[in-house]
DNA sequence: GTAGTCACG
DNA sequence: ACGTACGTGACTACA
């Protein structure tokens, strides 16, 4: 086996680490850089296992400033006074550790990545550059790739040269062309104007060099072929500037820098009072040792067993019956996995393709649909079966829920696109899974709640909403005539015709330059022109009015009247997909069409829910959570006040309001109720000076003194408050009652709006996240009593704190009674939680 | 594809 | 000093 040298960008990961870490005072100094890049480095030695260590840092030459190579570098923003002094400690930690400390003068880190690359190419040596610069990528190949740190200091992704093409889009030999066509922010390199990273690839890919793309800029067409033709020359400079030089005069031998003597640095480590560094570096395996003991003992093996016949199938079937089973579909191929086995169904995708027919296959595998099964996304095979009147399984695990529970802010929860793909893949996923969830005490969620969520948002999806395309369509001329009398209207008082009234940029320079009406706040591409900042300008010009009107009509148009009656079935009704793994709070959201949007504010939008009915004989039951989030927050806060008030059955505005204002429920006035639930409603969101004092229209100064006296009334709301902020701190995710967990990576964050942000989040994700889980137990419940009972209604929807059911007729009493008992009886906390049902023909009707 | 806007809880 | 109320999805314009 060859030896690795691990060759680290110092400056890169220093600068990385600055800014993942918050910044603490320990004894008078800040570590968090000098902590983060030795947390990374020694990930980094687990993963690769390198035989020596070399540590390179930028030199500026004090003598060379004359180039427009230094002046770019130069241009570069300074580095912030906390982490300069960072640097003598991680310098002086690393030669405690007897591990290599590189520098040359003139020369920065990645250009002696550069040249220790090259050193090992000569020498026979693997190397792996670990860094979070994307420069570096071009240095792969030969022995070379780069562990790329991503999001913070937490990921790293191993890179070779398929892996750079397959991640960016550009190979390695592309990545200083690339680079010189879309430039770098942080690094002050210009790059194109206009070409950003996803135009850069196309353009490499289609030219395949920047010399050939800017040799072929006449023929690229409109703003980007001018930007190319015009741009030439700095361009190549970018490129220039995003070059790696492998010169550096660097004369040392690699021998000296073994990872074996590493512990010399625990003293050391220990006087800085980087103990949790000290105590890792104690039981890192070093010099090459054995791989991790945990992924040799998750590493199970499949044997692919390719199966090509019914009579295969079914063989196979029988060899695993009984035992764990795990089911996975693409297009193309269909893979079953027992413990150890795998087998594989390829489909047959026209005349021409081998494999089987779906039809032949799926009625082979029929016997397994009685099974327990692991799947990835079951409510998407249960479509799938559905819609072939295959029966439905059961379903032991879904990886792709647990997925979503280990951590909620996933982008996507697709399985990884090589080897795992499978069945196999599905089956050991679960089992680490398992255990996992276990650890995290989620195993109740996964069990009680979001796997059988699974079938009823399965069920809610197949049955529908019955939509009325006579009343939609009806409402659309209404809306389509009010929308051409508005816009002739904002023609005449603005006095300019034919401009596009959709487009913000034509509307704000109508509005600020030709009628210079004063503006507010600039957006990216002109002047602000949303709704708020109009209505400011109500009383200015008679337009303003209309405009609003106008934006209110078409939005009514285009998104609830068109795409709604496109989105209708043969029999008038429309499927909405729920997505159970698309919010970091653990609320469900609804798409194409997205039915928990459904207007019900103004009087002219709630005109559309007279189109959602029923089938014929049927009721409507709507059921609504009252102030569920408030009721959940004074649980948690115990605050004797607020928990009062809901026992008592008050209304919590006005209670609110009568403490923070010191007078009787009696002599509240409207003005002083919706202060107090404007503040209400603060609270839930994870309260700010300036949010409510947007809100509400006042000072950011009255707003805090409001804040302070509510605070004063509910102390318990405010330790609440608090304790929340801490836990968040402390553990590092927010917590529901169900033990539901989200990542709050944003509190180790420099930069403290985003920290606030954290905060806030902190705040607001146990109460909407507990809001949810209650809810979401409760559609279970439902669903449940409804087939108990043999009753024909249906769950069809579910809008965050409601739910609706279609009913027969003569249901609906039942159907009432099932509905208010599960959702409030669903879980018990310290107030009462009360669900109001109503009924009617239409969603109108019921509101 | 991103930005701006706006519909809901 | 800075810019924020929390969580979503869909449409239009514009590059």
């Amino acid at each position: 086996m060859r030896e690795t040298l691990l060759a680290v960008d110092g400056n890169s990961l220093m600068h990385r680490a600055f800014h993942a870490l918050p910044l603490l005072d320990v004894d008078g100094m800040y570590t968090n850089a000098v902590h983060g890049f030795l947390s990374m480095l020694l990930k980094a030695v687990q993963e690769v296992s390198p035989r020596y260590i070399a540590v390179a840092f930028d030199l500026p030459s004090p003598t060379f400033r004359h180039t427009a190579y230094a002046d770019y570098k130069a241009g570069r923003r300074a580095m912030p006074e906390e982490l300069r002094p960072q640097f003598p400690l991680i310098k002086e930690i690393l030669s405690d550790m007897k591990l290599g400390v590189l520098t040359s003068e003139g020369y920065e880190a990645d250009d002696i990545l550069g040249t220790l690359s090259v050193k090992c190419r000569e020498s026979g040596l693997d190397c792996v550059l670990l860094t979070g610069d994307r420069d570096a990528l071009q240095l792969i190949g030969g022995g070379t790739k780069v562990l790329f740190t991503r999001k913070g200091i937490t990921e790293s992704t191993l890179f070779d040269s398929a892996g750079v093409k397959e991640y960016f889009g550009v190979t390695p030999e592309q990545v200083t062309d690339w680079k010189g066509l879309m430039g770098d922010a942080s690094d002050n390199i210009p790059g194109i104007p206009g070409v950003g990273e996803k135009t850069a690839v196309k353009l490499l890919n289609e030219y395949g060099t920047l010399e050939n793309v800017l040799a072929h800029g006449a023929e690229i067409k409109g703003k980007l072929g001018e930007k190319v033709r015009d741009n030439a020359e700095q361009a190549r400079f970018s490129k220039d500037l995003a070059t790696i030089r492998p010169t550096a005069p660097i004369d040392f031998d690699l021998r000296a820098f073994d990872v074996s003597h590493m512990a010399d640095g625990l003293p050391t480590l220990r006087k800085y009072k980087l103990n949790g560094i000290a105590e890792r570096l104690g039981k890192t395996a070093l010099g090459g040792a054995e791989p991790v003991i945990e992924e040799a003992e998750e590493t199970q093996e499949f044997a692919l067993e390719p199966l090509r016949t019914a009579d295969e199938i079914a063989a196979f079937l029988r060899s695993i019956q009984g035992q764990k089973a795990a089911l996975h579909v693409t297009p193309t191929r269909m893979t079953v996995a027992g413990p150890g086995r795998l087998g594989e169904i390829q489909l047959q995708q026209d005349m021409l393709s081998e494999g089987l027919l779906p039809d032949e296959a799926w009625n082979a595998l029929a016997p397994l649909l009685a099974e327990k099964l692991y799947v990835h996304d079951g409510k998407a095979l249960l479509h799938t079966l559905a819609d072939r009147g295959l029966p439905l399984p059961q379903f032991a695990w879904d990886t792709m829920l647990g997925a979503y529970l280990h951590n909620p802010q996933e982008k996507s929860y697709a399985l990884s696109q090589f080897a795992r793909e499978d069945a196999a893949g599905v089956l050991t996923l679960a089992e680490k899974q398992q255990k996992q969830l276990e650890a995290e005490g989620m195993t109740a969620l996964m069990r009680d709640i979001e796997m059988p969520l699974l079938y009823v948002l399965f069920d809610m999806e197949q049955a529908g909403f019955q939509v009325d395309g006579d009343v939609l369509r009806e409402l659309g001329k209404e809306f389509t005539q009010q929308a051409e009398e508005l816009k002739e209207e904002v023609y005449k008082l603005t006095g300019v015709t034919g401009f596009n009234l959709n487009s913000t940029q034509q509307l704000g320079k109508v509005l600020f330059e030709t009628l210079n009406l004063p503006h507010g706040k600039k957006t990216t591409r002109g002047y602000s022109t949303d709704a708020e900042t109009l209505e400011k300008l109500s009383d200015l010009h008679p337009c303003i009015p209309a405009i609003l009107k106008y934006r209110q009509v078409v939005k009514l148009n285009s998104t609830y009247i068109d795409a709604l009656l496109r989105k209708m079935d043969a029999t008038g009704r429309v499927h909405t997909s729920f997505d159970q793994t698309g919010t970091a709070t653990g609320r469900i959201s609804s798409s194409e069409p997205n039915l928990q949007n459904i207007p019900v504010r103004t009087e002219m939008g709630r005109e559309i829910r007279k189109a959602f009915v029923t089938k014929p004989g049927c009721v409507l039951a709507d059921a609504d959570y009252s102030q569920i989030e408030l009721r959940v927050m004074a649980h948690f806060s115990g605050d004797p006040a607020m928990v009062d008030a809901f026992r008592k059955g008050q209304d919590v505005h006005t209670r609110t309001a009568a403490e923070v204002y010191g007078v009787p429920m009696e002599q509240v006035t409207k003005e002083m109720r919706s202060s107090a639930k404007a503040v209400n409603f603060g609270l839930v969101y994870g309260i700010s000076e300036f949010g409510l004092a947007r809100n509400i229209g006042v000072s950011r100064k009255r707003a805090g003194e409001f804040i302070a006296r509510y605070f004063d009334r509910y102390p318990g709301v405010k330790r609440f408050m608090d304790e929340a902020v801490k836990a968040g701190y402390d553990k590092g995710y927010a917590v529901t009652m169900m033990g539901r967990r989200r990542q709050l990576p944003e509190l180790k964050a420099s930069n403290a709006n985003t920290r606030n942000f954290g905060e806030r989040a902190a705040m607001n994700t146990p109460v909407q996240g507990t809001a949810a889980d209650i809810i979401k137990l409760a559609m279970v419940r439902v669903h449940d009593a409804l087939k108990q009972e043999g009753l024909q209604a249906r769950l069809i929807l579910q809008v965050h704190d409601e739910l609706l059911i279609e009913a027969p007729k003569e249901e609906e009493e039942t159907v009432c009674r099932i509905l208010q008992q599960c959702m409030e009886q669903v879980y018990t906390l310290s107030v009462p939680l009360v669900a109001e049902v109503k009924t009617g023909q239409s969603w109108f009707e019921t509101k």
